[in-house]
DNA sequence: CCAAGACATGACGTTAACGTCAAGGTCAGA
DNA sequence: TCTGACCTTGACGTTAACGTCATGTCTTGG
């Protein structure tokens, strides 16, 4: 492992800061506090290929951007939100990421048509899967909302 | 631990069937079939003092009753629906039982005034705190369904 | 250039909510 | 009465989602 000369073959290397889209970057330490979780818990999610930060510097320490950071938002909400364990999370994402990357495609025409319908077919399927479990849920919390509101209005019928 | 002998002093002892309201009881693979877990949670319940099977054989085996397997879906609910773990759940429940005691002791005038106004206040205020929460996660459910269902839409206008 | 944080990468520890196994008791029916 | 299915308690195992070191590296202000 040598350490890559900074400044080298910079070709490929992600720059620092795009001249026109000041994008901040934050350390692990920032970007757990902003986003109220643990470094460990970003480092994991990492781990379990939830997130990748947009960066490293040189010498390898993380760069996290705005955008990584409404990543691990969209974690923890479907994981406190609606209970889904990091892998079933794992799979919303991916299917999310991959119709962001059909949008793309889309624009630029880089895949075939019909390559670009099969995957928006699928990624569709997924989002109405997760919106029939959603609804299920929402109508579940309605109920129990109002069975709720039903025993607080007998108890103040006590008082 | 003497194994209290069966017939003795039965006065206080819950009888097996009160001979008006035919009360099925459940031995725990029924139980936990029906409530859809498994044996060691029910006994785990219990051992966090969730519930207590209405009933034992002399012999000591336990015996579950509707209300038990309704107080069992409770729990799943409170756990599934809402994530609370089995230890705010306790809370939960703690304070629906002491509600019941309380309308009983309301009709039966068995405490003062005083005091069943008392913890009526109290309840009321543990259940309106529940209220609170829920009624948040309600409401944040519904965004995520109102953008999941965004979403939804973009996909299918790409098609 | 150099010290003080901030960070990286293992590796082992922790907690909740059970799962599983062992060594027996209990019960209902033939 | 006796067997086979069901159940008991106790104890140890498991999994997810991190927490917590230990040890060495990076970065940055003075």
């Amino acid at each position: 492992m040598s350490t890559p000369a900074r400044g080298g073959t910079a070709a490929l290397a992600p720059r620092d800061q795009p001249p026109g889209s000041r994008e901040r970057l934050f350390g692990i330490g920032v970007a757990a506090a902003r986003a109220g979780v643990s470094e460990r818990a970003l480092r994991y999610y990492q781990q379990l290929g939830l997130i990748t930060p947009s960066g490293r510097t040189p010498g390898g320490l993380r760069r996290y951007s705005q955008d990584d950071l409404a990543r691990v938002a969209r974690i923890r909400q479907l994981q406190t939100l609606l209970g889904l364990n990091l892998d079933e999370i794992a799979v919303v994402l991916r299917n999310e990421d991959r119709l962001a990357e059909i949008r793309l495609a889309y624009h630029r025409q880089l895949t075939s048509d019909a390559d670009r319908r099969e995957l928006l077919r699928e990624s569709l399927t997924l989002q109405q899967d997760l919106r029939v479990t959603v609804e299920a849920k929402r109508s579940a919390i309605e109920g129990f909302l109002a069975d709720l509101d039903a025993r607080i209005a007998r108890t103040r019928s006590l008082l």
